[in-house]
DNA sequence: CTTTTATATGAATGAATGTTCATATATTCA
DNA sequence: TGAATATATGAACATTCATTCATATAAAAG
């Protein structure tokens, strides 16, 4: 039993089932997508920081002892999933974190990694 | 300005009082890894028929339709994060998510993606 | 005990992605 | 206008990662 579709055993009622409920693929790919935000160092530590102040990339590279190229890019990243908002003051832009979900998801996640669930092998 | 902490404009104050309300490097790195799981939209699949039944590995290949030894790696990826955990029967494997803090993940990501943070340009 | 079946896993490959470097843009200041 | 500064961005490079393929393991059935 190995190839794509070549599955002999299956609970064909289960199946069915789940298969009615399961999200879009559409949906699926918009979550992959929004998830990714959360699934890199860099980008996480400029989330927590935005999660207590408004900052300006100077700000966020001193913070995180990082580029200032490398932070304006991962900006980039965040504004695209509308993770963060901009508003530029002359030279300097600030950002924020654009809505609240982003602390939801974070709240979540460390909850999840004090119980136990942290990486393991 | 470019190098690394060859910054020149900071508002030190505000920089300050958020690096001490910063999450330690090793939470963030763990956090990452966390999200990681949800970043791939064949295990944010799996996770999702998972929402609804105990599942084998041929169910999910079925539902997914993709080969088994894909489904597996994903598998096993899930449950180094400890997002599944498997109980065997005989020659068969069901897996069931581990807790519901991904319930709790997946539910804030939709109503993100639904609210209009989708990716953009 | 041999065959079949369900799952696991190591290696290889191709695709995706983060950082760096060089440079472009835009705004302030002299 | 010209120099300095804050940020943005394209290309290159190195790394990470998902899938495939071949094969291993383990349980059931004959």
């Amino acid at each position: 039993m190995n190839g794509k579709c070549e599955v002999t055993l299956v609970h064909p009622e289960v199946v069915q089932r789940v298969e009615s409920l399961l999200e879009s693929r559409e949906k699926i790919y918009d979550l992959a997508n929004c998830f990714k935000a959360f699934a890199d160092e860099t980008r996480l530590r400029i989330m927590n920081a935005l999660l207590y102040d408004t900052l300006c990339v100077c700000d966020l590279a001193k913070l995180l002892d990082m580029t200032q190229s490398a932070i304006s890019h991962q900006l980039q990243y965040l504004r695209q999933v509308n993770f963060v908002v901009s508003q530029k003051v002359g030279k300097v832009v600030y950002y924020r974190l654009a809505d609240d979900h982003i602390e939801q998801i974070i709240k979540v996640g460390l909850e999840h990694i004090e119980e136990g669930g942290k990486y393991e092998r």
